[in-house]
DNA sequence: ACCTACATGTAACCCGTTACATGATTTG
DNA sequence: CAAATCATGTAACGGGTTACATGTAGGT
Protein backbone atom coordinates (compact mmCIF):
# COMPACT_ATOMS: atom_id res chain seq x y z
CA UNK A 1 0.00 0.00 0.00
CA UNK A 2 1.60 3.00 -0.88
CA UNK A 3 0.75 6.91 -0.10
CA UNK A 4 -2.26 6.88 -2.44
CA UNK A 5 -3.83 4.22 -0.95
CA UNK A 6 -3.25 5.03 2.44
CA UNK A 7 -4.72 8.64 1.88
CA UNK A 8 -8.04 6.81 0.53
CA UNK A 9 -8.03 5.02 3.76
CA UNK A 10 -7.55 8.11 5.88
CA UNK A 11 -10.48 9.57 4.05
CA UNK A 12 -12.06 6.80 4.63
CA UNK A 13 -12.33 7.23 8.31
CA UNK A 14 -14.03 11.03 7.44
CA UNK A 15 -13.24 14.39 4.60
CA UNK A 16 -10.12 15.66 5.61
CA UNK A 17 -7.50 18.12 4.22
CA UNK A 18 -3.53 17.41 3.97
CA UNK A 19 -2.70 18.59 7.20
CA UNK A 20 -5.34 16.78 8.98
CA UNK A 21 -4.08 13.28 6.85
CA UNK A 22 -1.19 13.76 8.26
CA UNK A 23 -2.62 13.87 11.94
CA UNK A 24 -4.46 10.44 11.33
CA UNK A 25 -0.84 8.70 10.59
CA UNK A 26 0.27 9.83 13.22
CA UNK A 27 -2.54 9.23 15.46
CA UNK A 28 -4.73 6.13 14.42
CA UNK A 29 -2.49 4.79 12.13
CA UNK A 30 0.83 5.47 13.42
CA UNK A 31 2.05 2.00 14.72
CA UNK A 32 1.44 0.64 11.18
CA UNK A 33 1.68 3.08 8.63
CA UNK A 34 3.20 6.56 8.02
CA UNK A 35 2.99 8.96 5.45
CA UNK A 36 4.84 12.60 5.28
CA UNK A 37 3.55 15.76 4.22
CA UNK A 38 6.00 15.58 0.60
CA UNK A 39 4.58 12.34 -0.32
CA UNK A 40 0.79 13.33 1.12
CA UNK A 41 0.43 16.63 -0.77
CA UNK A 42 1.51 15.06 -4.00
CA UNK A 43 -0.53 12.32 -3.51
CA UNK A 44 -3.84 14.29 -3.19
CA UNK A 45 -3.40 16.12 -6.47
CA UNK A 46 -2.87 12.65 -8.15
CA UNK A 47 -5.99 11.43 -6.58
CA UNK A 48 -7.73 14.83 -7.11
CA UNK A 49 -6.77 14.05 -11.10
CA UNK A 50 -8.01 10.51 -11.19
CA UNK A 51 -11.42 11.47 -10.13
CA UNK A 52 -10.69 9.13 -6.65
CA UNK A 53 -11.43 11.97 -4.37
CA UNK A 54 -13.03 15.37 -4.61
CA UNK A 55 -11.81 18.74 -3.16
CA UNK A 56 -13.05 21.67 -1.91
CA UNK A 57 -11.70 24.98 -0.35
CA UNK A 58 -12.96 26.03 3.31
CA UNK A 59 -11.97 29.57 4.52
CA UNK A 60 -11.13 30.15 7.93
CA UNK A 61 -10.39 33.00 10.13
CA UNK A 62 -7.97 33.50 11.96
CA UNK A 63 -6.33 29.63 10.33
CA UNK A 64 -5.28 29.49 6.69
CA UNK A 65 -7.38 28.03 4.09
CA UNK A 66 -7.31 24.79 3.95
CA UNK A 67 -8.38 21.93 0.73
CA UNK A 68 -11.08 19.60 2.36
CA UNK A 69 -10.91 15.98 0.26
CA UNK A 70 -13.89 13.65 0.40
CA UNK A 71 -13.72 10.10 -0.93
CA UNK A 72 -15.87 9.83 -4.12
CA UNK A 73 -17.81 6.53 -4.98
CA UNK A 74 -15.07 5.65 -6.99
CA UNK A 75 -12.40 6.35 -4.74
CA UNK A 76 -14.15 4.39 -2.09
CA UNK A 77 -14.84 1.42 -3.99
CA UNK A 78 -10.88 2.29 -5.64
CA UNK A 79 -9.86 1.48 -1.80
CA UNK A 80 -12.15 -1.18 -1.13
CA UNK A 81 -10.74 -2.92 -4.42
CA UNK A 82 -6.95 -2.21 -2.97
CA UNK A 83 -7.99 -3.76 0.68
CA UNK A 84 -8.86 -6.97 -1.11
CA UNK A 85 -6.24 -7.23 -3.61
CA UNK A 86 -3.35 -7.03 -1.21
CA UNK A 87 -1.45 -10.04 0.73
CA UNK A 88 -1.13 -8.25 4.34
CA UNK A 89 2.42 -8.24 3.82
CA UNK A 90 4.64 -6.31 6.59
CA UNK A 91 7.84 -5.01 6.67
CA UNK A 92 10.34 -4.36 9.65
CA UNK A 93 13.69 -2.67 9.58
CA UNK A 94 15.26 -2.61 13.31
CA UNK A 95 18.93 -0.82 13.79
CA UNK A 96 18.27 -1.82 17.46
CA UNK A 97 18.19 -5.50 16.91
CA UNK A 98 21.35 -4.83 14.19
CA UNK A 99 22.93 -2.62 17.60
CA UNK A 100 22.28 -5.66 20.11
CA UNK A 101 23.70 -8.48 17.71
CA UNK A 102 26.60 -6.43 17.46
CA UNK A 103 26.51 -5.51 21.53
CA UNK A 104 30.49 -7.18 21.90
CA UNK A 105 31.65 -4.30 19.46
CA UNK A 106 30.24 -1.97 21.59
CA UNK A 107 31.23 0.12 24.52
CA UNK A 108 29.16 -0.40 27.30
CA UNK A 109 28.02 2.73 27.75
CA UNK A 110 26.64 2.63 23.88
CA UNK A 111 24.64 -0.68 25.15
CA UNK A 112 22.87 0.91 27.77
CA UNK A 113 22.07 3.66 25.97
CA UNK A 114 20.41 1.82 23.35
CA UNK A 115 18.67 -0.51 25.24
CA UNK A 116 17.01 2.55 27.45
CA UNK A 117 16.38 3.96 24.45
CA UNK A 118 14.38 1.61 23.19
CA UNK A 119 12.80 0.93 26.54
CA UNK A 120 11.20 4.97 26.58
CA UNK A 121 10.67 4.25 22.69
CA UNK A 122 8.42 1.16 23.76
CA UNK A 123 6.81 2.99 26.61
CA UNK A 124 5.68 6.07 24.50
CA UNK A 125 3.99 3.74 22.00
CA UNK A 126 2.24 2.06 24.50
CA UNK A 127 1.00 5.14 26.34
CA UNK A 128 0.37 6.67 23.05
CA UNK A 129 -1.70 3.28 21.78
CA UNK A 130 -3.48 4.00 25.19
CA UNK A 131 -4.66 6.85 24.86
CA UNK A 132 -6.11 6.43 21.43
CA UNK A 133 -7.87 3.47 22.72
CA UNK A 134 -11.09 4.49 23.89
CA UNK A 135 -11.80 6.36 20.54
CA UNK A 136 -11.64 3.05 18.98
CA UNK A 137 -14.19 1.48 20.98
CA UNK A 138 -16.91 1.12 18.63
CA UNK A 139 -15.12 -0.28 15.47
CA UNK A 140 -13.73 -4.21 16.63
CA UNK A 141 -11.34 -3.85 13.52
CA UNK A 142 -9.48 -0.46 14.93
CA UNK A 143 -9.73 -1.30 18.47
CA UNK A 144 -8.27 -5.22 17.23
CA UNK A 145 -5.42 -3.47 15.52
CA UNK A 146 -4.53 -1.31 18.67
CA UNK A 147 -4.71 -4.23 21.42
CA UNK A 148 -2.41 -6.00 19.02
CA UNK A 149 -0.19 -3.51 19.11
CA UNK A 150 -0.15 -2.78 22.85
CA UNK A 151 0.47 -6.15 23.20
CA UNK A 152 3.40 -6.76 20.81
CA UNK A 153 5.45 -3.77 22.28
CA UNK A 154 5.00 -5.49 25.83
CA UNK A 155 6.45 -8.02 24.61
CA UNK A 156 9.28 -6.58 23.40
CA UNK A 157 9.49 -4.25 26.56
CA UNK A 158 8.82 -7.06 29.07
CA UNK A 159 11.48 -9.02 26.74
CA UNK A 160 14.38 -5.96 26.93
CA UNK A 161 13.61 -5.59 30.89
CA UNK A 162 14.20 -9.08 31.34
CA UNK A 163 17.43 -9.85 29.45
CA UNK A 164 19.23 -6.75 30.17
CA UNK A 165 21.35 -7.42 32.90
CA UNK A 166 23.36 -9.90 30.79
CA UNK A 167 24.27 -6.20 29.13
CA UNK A 168 24.58 -4.06 31.69
CA UNK A 169 25.83 -5.43 34.84
CA UNK A 170 29.54 -6.54 35.66
CA UNK A 171 28.45 -9.77 35.41
CA UNK A 172 28.94 -10.40 32.07
CA UNK A 173 28.41 -14.34 32.15
CA UNK A 174 26.39 -15.43 29.24
CA UNK B 1 21.88 1.42 7.95
CA UNK B 2 21.56 1.10 4.22
CA UNK B 3 22.94 -1.20 2.45
CA UNK B 4 26.44 -0.41 1.92
CA UNK B 5 26.92 -0.48 6.10
CA UNK B 6 24.82 -3.97 6.46
CA UNK B 7 27.31 -5.32 3.78
CA UNK B 8 30.06 -4.59 5.91
CA UNK B 9 28.19 -6.17 9.03
CA UNK B 10 27.67 -9.03 7.05
CA UNK B 11 31.29 -9.23 6.19
CA UNK B 12 32.00 -8.51 9.89
CA UNK B 13 30.76 -12.13 10.48
CA UNK B 14 33.58 -13.70 7.76
CA UNK B 15 34.80 -13.01 4.17
CA UNK B 16 32.42 -14.04 1.64
CA UNK B 17 30.75 -13.69 -2.00
CA UNK B 18 28.02 -11.35 -2.38
CA UNK B 19 25.75 -14.22 -3.29
CA UNK B 20 27.46 -15.63 0.45
CA UNK B 21 26.19 -11.95 1.99
CA UNK B 22 22.61 -12.53 0.81
CA UNK B 23 22.24 -15.75 2.51
CA UNK B 24 23.16 -14.10 5.68
CA UNK B 25 20.39 -11.24 5.13
CA UNK B 26 18.38 -14.21 4.79
CA UNK B 27 19.01 -16.27 7.74
CA UNK B 28 21.24 -14.53 10.74
CA UNK B 29 20.04 -11.12 9.72
CA UNK B 30 16.38 -12.25 8.50
CA UNK B 31 14.55 -11.22 11.09
CA UNK B 32 15.48 -7.37 11.09
CA UNK B 33 17.10 -6.49 7.81
CA UNK B 34 16.92 -7.47 4.29
CA UNK B 35 18.82 -6.58 1.34
CA UNK B 36 18.42 -7.86 -2.55
CA UNK B 37 20.96 -8.99 -4.80
CA UNK B 38 20.75 -5.38 -7.22
CA UNK B 39 21.23 -3.77 -3.87
CA UNK B 40 24.37 -5.73 -2.68
CA UNK B 41 26.14 -6.19 -5.62
CA UNK B 42 26.26 -2.48 -6.44
CA UNK B 43 27.52 -1.73 -2.63
CA UNK B 44 29.70 -4.14 -2.34
CA UNK B 45 31.78 -2.22 -5.73
CA UNK B 46 30.94 1.43 -3.73
CA UNK B 47 32.66 -0.25 -0.94
CA UNK B 48 36.04 -1.87 -2.88
CA UNK B 49 36.48 2.03 -4.76
CA UNK B 50 36.17 3.39 -1.35
CA UNK B 51 38.95 1.13 0.39
CA UNK B 52 36.15 -0.71 2.86
CA UNK B 53 36.24 -3.94 1.99
CA UNK B 54 39.27 -6.42 -0.55
CA UNK B 55 38.35 -9.03 -2.86
CA UNK B 56 39.83 -11.61 -4.62
CA UNK B 57 38.74 -14.33 -6.57
CA UNK B 58 38.19 -17.60 -6.14
CA UNK B 59 37.82 -20.16 -9.05
CA UNK B 60 35.74 -22.94 -7.97
CA UNK B 61 34.92 -26.38 -10.11
CA UNK B 62 31.16 -27.16 -11.30
CA UNK B 63 30.53 -23.93 -10.00
CA UNK B 64 30.61 -20.12 -11.18
CA UNK B 65 33.90 -18.46 -10.13
CA UNK B 66 33.46 -15.98 -6.85
CA UNK B 67 34.66 -13.18 -5.87
CA UNK B 68 34.97 -13.11 -2.14
CA UNK B 69 34.93 -9.72 0.19
CA UNK B 70 36.99 -9.27 3.35
CA UNK B 71 36.30 -6.44 5.77
CA UNK B 72 40.07 -4.19 5.55
CA UNK B 73 40.85 -2.25 8.70
CA UNK B 74 39.65 0.68 7.01
CA UNK B 75 35.83 -1.02 6.88
CA UNK B 76 35.87 -2.99 10.03
CA UNK B 77 36.55 0.88 11.87
CA UNK B 78 34.27 2.26 9.41
CA UNK B 79 30.92 -0.51 10.97
CA UNK B 80 32.03 0.11 14.70
CA UNK B 81 31.66 3.68 14.12
CA UNK B 82 28.66 3.31 12.10
CA UNK B 83 27.30 1.42 14.95
CA UNK B 84 28.07 3.51 17.58
CA UNK B 85 26.65 6.77 15.17
CA UNK B 86 23.28 4.97 14.61
CA UNK B 87 20.58 5.82 17.30
CA UNK B 88 18.69 2.20 16.86
CA UNK B 89 15.79 3.75 14.73
CA UNK B 90 13.24 1.41 13.23
CA UNK B 91 10.72 1.12 10.82
CA UNK B 92 7.65 -0.96 10.48
CA UNK B 93 4.53 -1.15 8.41
CA UNK B 94 2.03 -3.86 8.08
CA UNK B 95 -0.44 -4.05 5.55
CA UNK B 96 -1.71 -6.78 7.50
CA UNK B 97 -2.68 -4.47 10.50
CA UNK B 98 -4.29 -1.91 8.41
CA UNK B 99 -6.28 -4.70 6.78
CA UNK B 100 -7.97 -5.64 10.35
CA UNK B 101 -8.46 -1.93 10.74
CA UNK B 102 -10.54 -2.12 7.88
CA UNK B 103 -12.10 -5.51 8.61
CA UNK B 104 -15.48 -4.67 8.21
CA UNK B 105 -15.29 -3.53 4.97
CA UNK B 106 -14.03 -6.83 3.67
CA UNK B 107 -15.91 -10.19 3.01
CA UNK B 108 -15.37 -12.42 5.31
CA UNK B 109 -13.54 -15.26 3.49
CA UNK B 110 -10.91 -12.35 2.71
CA UNK B 111 -11.19 -11.70 6.75
CA UNK B 112 -10.40 -15.29 7.39
CA UNK B 113 -7.51 -15.49 4.71
CA UNK B 114 -5.66 -12.32 6.55
CA UNK B 115 -5.93 -14.20 9.59
CA UNK B 116 -4.58 -17.31 8.33
CA UNK B 117 -1.82 -16.03 6.20
CA UNK B 118 -0.37 -13.86 9.41
CA UNK B 119 -0.57 -17.19 11.88
CA UNK B 120 1.72 -18.78 8.63
CA UNK B 121 4.12 -16.63 8.26
CA UNK B 122 4.16 -15.86 12.06
CA UNK B 123 4.86 -19.42 12.85
CA UNK B 124 7.04 -20.31 9.97
CA UNK B 125 9.36 -17.10 11.21
CA UNK B 126 9.50 -18.36 14.79
CA UNK B 127 10.33 -21.70 13.25
CA UNK B 128 13.09 -20.78 10.99
CA UNK B 129 14.65 -18.93 14.17
CA UNK B 130 14.63 -21.74 16.28
CA UNK B 131 16.25 -23.66 13.97
CA UNK B 132 19.31 -20.38 13.70
CA UNK B 133 19.24 -20.22 17.12
CA UNK B 134 21.37 -22.99 18.34
CA UNK B 135 24.47 -21.17 15.72
CA UNK B 136 23.87 -18.05 17.34
CA UNK B 137 24.67 -19.83 21.29
CA UNK B 138 28.48 -18.24 21.06
CA UNK B 139 27.31 -14.96 20.90
CA UNK B 140 25.64 -13.05 23.33
CA UNK B 141 24.27 -10.01 21.19
CA UNK B 142 23.11 -12.26 18.62
CA UNK B 143 20.89 -14.72 20.82
CA UNK B 144 19.55 -12.16 22.49
CA UNK B 145 18.61 -10.85 19.22
CA UNK B 146 16.83 -14.11 17.94
CA UNK B 147 15.30 -14.76 21.73
CA UNK B 148 13.92 -11.32 20.96
CA UNK B 149 12.46 -12.09 17.76
CA UNK B 150 10.79 -15.14 19.06
CA UNK B 151 9.42 -13.43 22.08
CA UNK B 152 7.84 -10.88 20.24
CA UNK B 153 6.55 -12.72 17.05
CA UNK B 154 5.49 -15.60 19.66
CA UNK B 155 2.92 -12.56 21.17
CA UNK B 156 1.52 -11.36 18.19
CA UNK B 157 1.00 -14.97 17.02
CA UNK B 158 -1.04 -15.51 20.55
CA UNK B 159 -2.88 -12.78 20.32
CA UNK B 160 -4.18 -13.65 17.17
CA UNK B 161 -4.69 -16.90 17.76
CA UNK B 162 -6.93 -15.53 21.21
CA UNK B 163 -8.45 -12.51 18.99
CA UNK B 164 -9.40 -14.13 15.87
CA UNK B 165 -12.75 -15.55 17.46
CA UNK B 166 -14.56 -12.56 17.04
CA UNK B 167 -13.98 -12.19 13.14
CA UNK B 168 -14.18 -15.30 11.89
CA UNK B 169 -16.97 -17.04 13.95
CA UNK B 170 -20.68 -15.99 13.40
CA UNK B 171 -21.67 -14.60 16.33
CA UNK B 172 -19.92 -11.37 15.58
CA UNK B 173 -20.63 -9.41 18.77
CA UNK B 174 -17.95 -7.14 20.43
C1' DA C 1 12.16 -31.84 -19.50
C1' DC C 2 12.10 -28.76 -15.75
C1' DC C 3 13.31 -26.62 -11.57
C1' DT C 4 16.59 -25.21 -8.06
C1' DA C 5 21.13 -23.76 -6.59
C1' DC C 6 25.19 -21.24 -7.68
C1' DA C 7 26.96 -16.69 -9.28
C1' DT C 8 26.99 -11.69 -10.97
C1' DG C 9 25.29 -7.92 -12.69
C1' DT C 10 22.40 -3.81 -15.23
C1' DA C 11 18.41 -0.69 -16.48
C1' DA C 12 14.31 1.34 -15.70
C1' DC C 13 11.46 2.68 -12.42
C1' DC C 14 9.05 3.86 -8.12
C1' DC C 15 8.76 5.89 -4.13
C1' DG C 16 9.88 8.41 -0.44
C1' DT C 17 12.90 11.59 2.30
C1' DT C 18 15.19 16.02 3.75
C1' DA C 19 15.36 20.49 3.30
C1' DC C 20 13.54 24.63 1.79
C1' DA C 21 9.96 28.38 1.13
C1' DT C 22 6.02 31.17 2.98
C1' DG C 23 3.11 33.23 6.35
C1' DA C 24 -0.56 34.11 10.12
C1' DT C 25 -1.76 33.06 14.85
C1' DT C 26 -1.35 31.32 19.37
C1' DT C 27 1.09 29.71 23.39
C1' DG C 28 4.93 29.79 26.75
C1' DC D 1 10.33 37.04 21.79
C1' DA D 2 10.71 32.40 20.46
C1' DA D 3 8.53 28.35 19.45
C1' DA D 4 4.71 25.60 18.05
C1' DT D 5 0.38 25.08 15.36
C1' DC D 6 -2.06 25.56 11.20
C1' DA D 7 -1.59 25.06 6.10
C1' DT D 8 0.44 23.89 1.44
C1' DG D 9 3.70 22.88 -1.50
C1' DT D 10 8.42 22.08 -4.44
C1' DA D 11 13.23 20.52 -5.61
C1' DA D 12 16.92 17.74 -5.14
C1' DC D 13 18.38 13.66 -3.79
C1' DG D 14 18.82 8.97 -2.04
C1' DG D 15 17.75 4.48 -1.98
C1' DG D 16 15.81 0.42 -3.06
C1' DT D 17 12.70 -2.67 -6.22
C1' DT D 18 11.30 -5.48 -10.31
C1' DA D 19 12.55 -7.37 -14.19
C1' DC D 20 15.89 -8.72 -17.34
C1' DA D 21 20.23 -11.06 -18.98
C1' DT D 22 23.47 -15.15 -18.80
C1' DG D 23 25.24 -19.66 -17.93
C1' DT D 24 26.59 -24.31 -15.47
C1' DA D 25 25.50 -28.27 -12.55
C1' DG D 26 22.66 -31.27 -10.18
C1' DG D 27 18.38 -33.20 -8.66
C1' DT D 28 13.17 -34.99 -9.71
Amino acid sequence: MNTKELCLGALFLGDASGYEIKQRFETTFSHFQKASFAAIYPALTHLKTEGLVSAHVEIQEKRPDKTVYSLTETGHQHFIDALHASDGAESFRSDFVLLMFFADQLSAEKVTAVLERQEQTLRQAIEALTAIRNACRHNKGALFTIDYGIAVKQASLTFIEQHKAAFTSKDASL
